[in-house]
DNA sequence: AATCTTAATTGGAATAATTCTTGATAAGCG
DNA sequence: CGCTTATCAAGAATTATTCCAATTAAGATT
Protein backbone atom coordinates (compact mmCIF):
# COMPACT_ATOMS: atom_id res chain seq x y z
CA UNK A 1 0.00 0.00 0.00
CA UNK A 2 2.43 2.15 -0.76
CA UNK A 3 2.13 5.53 -2.96
CA UNK A 4 -1.31 5.98 -2.15
CA UNK A 5 -3.15 7.56 -5.53
CA UNK A 6 -4.46 10.55 -4.03
CA UNK A 7 -1.03 12.08 -3.08
CA UNK A 8 0.87 14.07 -6.03
CA UNK A 9 3.33 11.49 -6.49
CA UNK A 10 7.25 12.35 -4.99
CA UNK A 11 9.94 13.58 -7.46
CA UNK A 12 11.46 10.29 -7.12
CA UNK A 13 8.01 8.34 -8.06
CA UNK A 14 7.59 10.62 -10.97
CA UNK A 15 11.00 9.88 -12.51
CA UNK A 16 10.70 6.24 -11.82
CA UNK A 17 7.58 6.52 -13.35
CA UNK A 18 9.33 7.15 -16.28
CA UNK A 19 11.77 4.42 -15.96
CA UNK A 20 14.64 6.64 -14.85
CA UNK A 21 16.58 6.07 -11.95
CA UNK A 22 17.02 8.25 -9.19
CA UNK A 23 21.17 8.77 -8.81
CA UNK A 24 22.67 11.42 -6.34
CA UNK A 25 23.61 13.40 -8.75
CA UNK A 26 19.81 13.79 -10.00
CA UNK A 27 18.79 14.41 -6.61
CA UNK A 28 21.05 16.86 -5.80
CA UNK A 29 20.21 19.10 -8.58
CA UNK A 30 16.48 18.71 -7.72
CA UNK A 31 16.72 19.39 -4.28
CA UNK A 32 19.48 22.74 -5.49
CA UNK A 33 16.34 23.82 -7.30
CA UNK A 34 14.04 23.51 -4.76
CA UNK A 35 15.95 25.16 -2.21
CA UNK A 36 16.47 28.41 -3.18
CA UNK A 37 13.82 28.44 -5.66
CA UNK A 38 15.28 31.18 -7.96
CA UNK A 39 16.12 30.42 -11.41
CA UNK A 40 19.83 29.73 -11.74
CA UNK A 41 21.56 28.83 -15.12
CA UNK A 42 23.49 25.14 -15.36
CA UNK A 43 26.20 26.61 -14.33
CA UNK A 44 24.93 28.16 -10.92
CA UNK A 45 23.49 25.02 -10.45
CA UNK A 46 26.65 23.12 -11.32
CA UNK A 47 28.61 25.30 -8.20
CA UNK A 48 25.82 24.82 -5.87
CA UNK A 49 25.85 20.95 -6.62
CA UNK A 50 29.52 20.89 -6.29
CA UNK A 51 29.35 21.82 -2.82
CA UNK A 52 27.48 18.63 -1.93
CA UNK A 53 28.43 16.14 -4.53
CA UNK A 54 32.45 17.67 -5.07
CA UNK A 55 32.85 14.93 -7.81
CA UNK A 56 29.75 16.03 -10.22
CA UNK A 57 30.26 17.35 -13.84
CA UNK A 58 28.86 19.75 -15.79
CA UNK A 59 27.70 17.53 -18.61
CA UNK A 60 26.04 15.67 -15.46
CA UNK A 61 24.24 18.80 -14.24
CA UNK A 62 22.79 19.83 -18.29
CA UNK A 63 22.28 15.63 -18.30
CA UNK A 64 19.99 15.94 -14.84
CA UNK A 65 18.54 18.88 -15.65
CA UNK A 66 17.63 17.48 -18.95
CA UNK A 67 15.71 14.32 -17.38
CA UNK A 68 14.23 16.49 -14.64
CA UNK A 69 12.65 18.83 -17.13
CA UNK A 70 11.51 15.88 -19.30
CA UNK A 71 9.80 14.53 -16.38
CA UNK A 72 7.74 18.07 -16.01
CA UNK A 73 9.50 18.83 -12.58
CA UNK A 74 11.87 21.63 -13.59
CA UNK A 75 10.98 24.49 -16.11
CA UNK A 76 13.65 25.86 -18.50
CA UNK A 77 13.52 29.06 -18.85
CA UNK A 78 14.39 30.96 -21.96
CA UNK A 79 15.70 34.88 -22.37
CA UNK A 80 17.07 36.52 -25.11
CA UNK A 81 20.25 35.18 -26.22
CA UNK A 82 21.54 34.66 -22.63
CA UNK A 83 22.12 30.81 -21.29
CA UNK A 84 19.10 29.09 -20.10
CA UNK A 85 18.06 29.21 -16.35
CA UNK A 86 16.10 26.24 -14.51
CA UNK A 87 13.05 26.76 -12.66
CA UNK A 88 11.68 24.99 -10.13
CA UNK A 89 8.25 26.36 -9.63
CA UNK A 90 5.51 24.55 -11.79
CA UNK A 91 2.68 26.33 -11.80
CA UNK A 92 1.63 28.61 -14.59
CA UNK A 93 3.76 31.80 -15.22
CA UNK A 94 4.82 34.02 -17.21
CA UNK A 95 8.83 35.93 -16.22
CA UNK A 96 10.13 39.39 -15.23
CA UNK A 97 13.72 40.01 -15.90
CA UNK A 98 15.18 43.06 -14.28
CA UNK A 99 17.51 44.98 -16.89
CA UNK A 100 19.04 46.71 -14.21
CA UNK A 101 19.72 43.98 -11.39
CA UNK A 102 19.40 40.59 -13.43
CA UNK A 103 16.65 39.22 -10.62
CA UNK A 104 13.90 37.30 -12.52
CA UNK A 105 10.84 37.14 -10.37
CA UNK A 106 7.63 34.90 -11.35
CA UNK A 107 4.58 36.30 -12.91
CA UNK A 108 1.64 34.27 -11.54
CA UNK A 109 -1.50 33.79 -14.14
CA UNK A 110 -4.33 35.98 -13.21
CA UNK A 111 -6.89 33.22 -11.87
CA UNK A 112 -9.76 32.77 -14.79
CA UNK A 113 -7.29 34.33 -17.38
CA UNK A 114 -5.48 32.53 -20.40
CA UNK A 115 -3.18 33.94 -23.02
CA UNK A 116 -5.07 32.79 -25.85
CA UNK A 117 -7.65 35.71 -24.70
CA UNK A 118 -5.09 38.33 -25.00
CA UNK A 119 -3.48 37.21 -29.14
CA UNK A 120 -5.85 36.33 -31.81
CA UNK A 121 -4.95 32.92 -33.71
CA UNK A 122 -5.60 33.32 -37.12
CA UNK A 123 -7.07 29.77 -37.36
CA UNK A 124 -6.80 26.49 -36.10
CA UNK A 125 -3.77 26.18 -33.93
CA UNK A 126 -2.75 23.43 -31.50
CA UNK A 127 -1.15 25.44 -28.75
CA UNK A 128 1.26 22.76 -26.54
CA UNK A 129 3.11 25.48 -24.74
CA UNK A 130 3.82 29.53 -24.00
CA UNK A 131 6.88 30.99 -22.89
CA UNK A 132 5.88 34.85 -21.71
CA UNK A 133 8.77 37.27 -20.87
CA UNK A 134 8.21 40.61 -19.52
CA UNK A 135 11.52 42.96 -18.89
CA UNK A 136 12.20 46.50 -17.27
CA UNK A 137 13.21 47.59 -13.86
CA UNK A 138 11.49 45.79 -10.91
CA UNK A 139 10.46 47.06 -7.70
CA UNK A 140 13.61 47.34 -5.72
CA UNK A 141 15.72 49.04 -8.66
CA UNK A 142 12.87 51.09 -9.43
CA UNK A 143 12.46 52.63 -6.20
CA UNK A 144 16.59 53.09 -5.94
CA UNK A 145 16.46 55.31 -9.33
CA UNK A 146 13.46 57.12 -7.82
CA UNK A 147 15.44 57.85 -4.53
CA UNK A 148 18.48 58.84 -6.69
CA UNK A 149 16.85 61.47 -9.48
CA UNK A 150 15.24 63.45 -6.25
CA UNK A 151 18.27 64.12 -4.13
CA UNK B 1 10.71 70.82 -46.75
CA UNK B 2 12.17 67.74 -47.28
CA UNK B 3 10.14 64.66 -44.78
CA UNK B 4 7.14 66.11 -43.80
CA UNK B 5 6.51 65.10 -40.25
CA UNK B 6 2.66 63.75 -40.74
CA UNK B 7 4.56 61.17 -42.61
CA UNK B 8 6.07 57.80 -40.86
CA UNK B 9 9.85 58.42 -41.14
CA UNK B 10 11.02 56.19 -44.15
CA UNK B 11 13.99 53.46 -42.96
CA UNK B 12 16.73 55.99 -44.04
CA UNK B 13 15.32 58.77 -42.30
CA UNK B 14 15.15 56.53 -38.77
CA UNK B 15 18.45 55.31 -39.66
CA UNK B 16 20.00 58.86 -40.01
CA UNK B 17 18.34 60.30 -36.90
CA UNK B 18 20.43 58.02 -34.97
CA UNK B 19 23.57 59.11 -36.28
CA UNK B 20 24.42 56.06 -38.80
CA UNK B 21 24.69 55.66 -42.07
CA UNK B 22 22.39 54.01 -44.53
CA UNK B 23 24.76 52.05 -46.66
CA UNK B 24 24.25 49.27 -49.34
CA UNK B 25 25.02 46.58 -47.12
CA UNK B 26 22.33 47.63 -44.39
CA UNK B 27 20.20 48.40 -47.32
CA UNK B 28 20.10 45.32 -48.57
CA UNK B 29 19.88 43.49 -45.10
CA UNK B 30 16.19 45.36 -44.58
CA UNK B 31 14.98 44.75 -48.00
CA UNK B 32 15.85 41.42 -47.58
CA UNK B 33 13.56 41.34 -44.56
CA UNK B 34 10.82 43.63 -45.47
CA UNK B 35 10.42 41.91 -49.00
CA UNK B 36 9.61 38.11 -47.57
CA UNK B 37 8.15 39.07 -44.09
CA UNK B 38 9.01 35.61 -42.42
CA UNK B 39 11.56 35.17 -39.48
CA UNK B 40 14.55 34.45 -41.21
CA UNK B 41 17.55 33.91 -39.26
CA UNK B 42 20.80 35.30 -39.62
CA UNK B 43 22.51 32.82 -41.77
CA UNK B 44 19.00 32.87 -43.72
CA UNK B 45 18.83 36.63 -44.20
CA UNK B 46 22.71 36.34 -45.40
CA UNK B 47 22.30 33.40 -48.27
CA UNK B 48 19.40 35.57 -49.03
CA UNK B 49 20.91 38.96 -48.75
CA UNK B 50 24.22 37.23 -50.89
CA UNK B 51 22.73 37.12 -54.10
CA UNK B 52 22.47 41.22 -54.54
CA UNK B 53 25.53 42.01 -52.85
CA UNK B 54 27.45 39.00 -53.00
CA UNK B 55 30.17 40.79 -51.30
CA UNK B 56 28.81 40.95 -47.99
CA UNK B 57 30.00 39.19 -44.65
CA UNK B 58 28.03 37.17 -41.91
CA UNK B 59 29.77 39.23 -39.42
CA UNK B 60 28.02 42.67 -41.12
CA UNK B 61 25.04 40.51 -41.54
CA UNK B 62 25.11 40.44 -37.54
CA UNK B 63 26.02 44.37 -37.68
CA UNK B 64 23.47 45.59 -39.49
CA UNK B 65 20.85 43.48 -37.72
CA UNK B 66 22.02 44.75 -34.65
CA UNK B 67 21.76 48.38 -35.87
CA UNK B 68 18.26 47.89 -37.65
CA UNK B 69 16.72 46.28 -34.07
CA UNK B 70 18.51 49.26 -32.51
CA UNK B 71 16.56 51.73 -34.53
CA UNK B 72 13.20 50.40 -34.01
CA UNK B 73 13.36 49.36 -37.47
CA UNK B 74 13.48 45.29 -37.21
CA UNK B 75 12.45 43.27 -34.27
CA UNK B 76 14.48 40.28 -32.67
CA UNK B 77 12.60 37.02 -32.08
CA UNK B 78 13.98 34.21 -29.53
CA UNK B 79 12.52 30.91 -28.98
CA UNK B 80 13.92 28.35 -26.89
CA UNK B 81 17.94 27.84 -27.55
CA UNK B 82 17.36 28.25 -31.54
CA UNK B 83 19.57 31.09 -33.27
CA UNK B 84 17.89 34.54 -33.45
CA UNK B 85 15.53 35.08 -35.85
CA UNK B 86 14.71 38.72 -37.48
CA UNK B 87 10.62 40.10 -37.88
CA UNK B 88 9.74 43.38 -39.86
CA UNK B 89 6.55 43.68 -38.15
CA UNK B 90 6.56 46.21 -35.66
CA UNK B 91 3.22 45.79 -34.88
CA UNK B 92 2.85 44.55 -30.69
CA UNK B 93 2.41 40.60 -31.83
CA UNK B 94 3.16 37.16 -30.03
CA UNK B 95 4.51 34.15 -31.76
CA UNK B 96 3.70 30.90 -32.90
CA UNK B 97 6.13 28.14 -33.54
CA UNK B 98 4.98 24.94 -35.44
CA UNK B 99 6.24 21.73 -33.81
CA UNK B 100 5.66 19.91 -37.11
CA UNK B 101 6.94 22.30 -39.67
CA UNK B 102 9.13 24.83 -37.77
CA UNK B 103 6.75 27.60 -39.58
CA UNK B 104 6.89 30.97 -37.55
CA UNK B 105 3.64 32.92 -37.66
CA UNK B 106 2.71 36.08 -36.32
CA UNK B 107 -0.30 36.15 -33.92
CA UNK B 108 -1.53 40.30 -33.43
CA UNK B 109 -2.59 41.41 -29.72
CA UNK B 110 -6.47 41.50 -29.62
CA UNK B 111 -7.79 45.04 -29.68
CA UNK B 112 -7.68 46.34 -26.14
CA UNK B 113 -5.97 43.71 -24.43
CA UNK B 114 -3.17 43.76 -23.05
CA UNK B 115 -0.73 41.34 -21.68
CA UNK B 116 -0.48 42.55 -18.28
CA UNK B 117 -4.31 41.54 -18.27
CA UNK B 118 -3.50 37.97 -17.97
CA UNK B 119 -0.46 37.95 -15.22
CA UNK B 120 0.01 39.86 -11.87
CA UNK B 121 2.71 42.10 -10.86
CA UNK B 122 3.49 41.61 -7.35
CA UNK B 123 4.51 45.09 -7.07
CA UNK B 124 5.67 48.26 -9.05
CA UNK B 125 7.37 46.46 -11.91
CA UNK B 126 7.79 48.91 -14.76
CA UNK B 127 7.83 46.68 -18.33
CA UNK B 128 9.80 48.09 -20.78
CA UNK B 129 9.42 45.12 -23.06
CA UNK B 130 7.88 41.69 -23.40
CA UNK B 131 8.08 38.63 -25.60
CA UNK B 132 5.60 36.03 -26.35
CA UNK B 133 6.10 32.80 -27.81
CA UNK B 134 3.62 29.50 -28.30
CA UNK B 135 4.16 26.43 -29.53
CA UNK B 136 2.21 23.68 -31.04
CA UNK B 137 0.74 22.84 -34.45
CA UNK B 138 0.28 25.34 -36.65
CA UNK B 139 -3.05 24.72 -39.25
CA UNK B 140 -1.62 23.44 -42.07
CA UNK B 141 -0.15 20.65 -40.17
CA UNK B 142 -3.20 19.90 -38.01
CA UNK B 143 -5.15 19.62 -40.89
CA UNK B 144 -2.32 16.96 -42.21
CA UNK B 145 -2.09 15.44 -38.71
CA UNK B 146 -6.31 14.60 -38.57
CA UNK B 147 -6.13 13.31 -42.56
CA UNK B 148 -3.61 11.24 -41.75
CA UNK B 149 -5.72 9.74 -38.95
CA UNK B 150 -8.77 9.10 -40.91
CA UNK B 151 -7.58 6.52 -42.99
C1' DA C 1 26.08 -12.22 -1.93
C1' DA C 2 28.12 -12.44 -6.61
C1' DT C 3 27.09 -11.60 -11.20
C1' DC C 4 25.02 -9.51 -15.06
C1' DT C 5 22.82 -5.94 -17.78
C1' DT C 6 22.08 -1.58 -18.77
C1' DA C 7 21.62 3.19 -17.43
C1' DA C 8 24.20 6.98 -15.76
C1' DT C 9 28.36 9.63 -15.06
C1' DT C 10 32.85 11.74 -16.40
C1' DG C 11 36.05 14.54 -18.67
C1' DG C 12 37.30 16.10 -22.65
C1' DA C 13 36.58 17.01 -27.42
C1' DA C 14 33.31 18.91 -30.74
C1' DT C 15 29.73 22.08 -32.31
C1' DA C 16 27.18 26.16 -33.38
C1' DA C 17 25.74 30.82 -32.83
C1' DT C 18 27.49 34.97 -32.03
C1' DT C 19 31.00 38.47 -30.95
C1' DC C 20 35.44 40.46 -31.29
C1' DT C 21 39.63 42.13 -33.63
C1' DT C 22 42.33 44.17 -37.05
C1' DG C 23 43.34 46.09 -41.20
C1' DA C 24 41.06 47.79 -45.47
C1' DT C 25 37.20 50.69 -47.58
C1' DA C 26 34.14 54.10 -48.24
C1' DA C 27 30.92 58.23 -46.67
C1' DG C 28 30.38 62.58 -46.05
C1' DC C 29 32.28 66.92 -44.52
C1' DG C 30 35.37 70.94 -44.93
C1' DC D 1 40.49 66.75 -53.09
C1' DG D 2 41.93 65.23 -48.86
C1' DC D 3 40.61 64.03 -43.93
C1' DT D 4 38.16 61.93 -40.38
C1' DT D 5 35.49 58.51 -38.88
C1' DA D 6 32.10 54.97 -39.55
C1' DT D 7 31.62 50.73 -41.66
C1' DC D 8 33.05 46.42 -43.64
C1' DA D 9 35.43 41.87 -44.34
C1' DA D 10 37.75 37.84 -42.89
C1' DG D 11 38.98 35.14 -39.69
C1' DA D 12 39.97 34.24 -34.82
C1' DA D 13 37.85 33.92 -30.31
C1' DT D 14 34.17 33.07 -27.11
C1' DT D 15 30.45 30.75 -24.88
C1' DA D 16 26.72 27.69 -24.03
C1' DT D 17 25.66 23.34 -24.97
C1' DT D 18 26.04 18.67 -26.88
C1' DC D 19 28.47 14.63 -28.11
C1' DC D 20 31.57 10.69 -27.34
C1' DA D 21 33.99 6.84 -25.39
C1' DA D 22 35.43 4.79 -21.37
C1' DT D 23 34.27 3.98 -16.53
C1' DT D 24 31.09 3.42 -12.76
C1' DA D 25 27.02 2.29 -10.35
C1' DA D 26 21.88 0.51 -9.98
C1' DG D 27 19.13 -2.79 -9.46
C1' DA D 28 17.55 -7.22 -11.26
C1' DT D 29 18.79 -12.20 -11.50
C1' DT D 30 20.77 -16.02 -10.08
Amino acid sequence: MATPSNTTPTADETIHGRGFRMTDQRRAVYDVLMGERDHPTAVEVFTRVRSKVPTISLATVYNCLDTLTGCGLVKTVAHEREPARYCPNLEDHAHFFCEACGAVTDLPLRSRKKPEDVWEFPGDFAISHHEVSFSGTCPKCSAKAAKTNKR
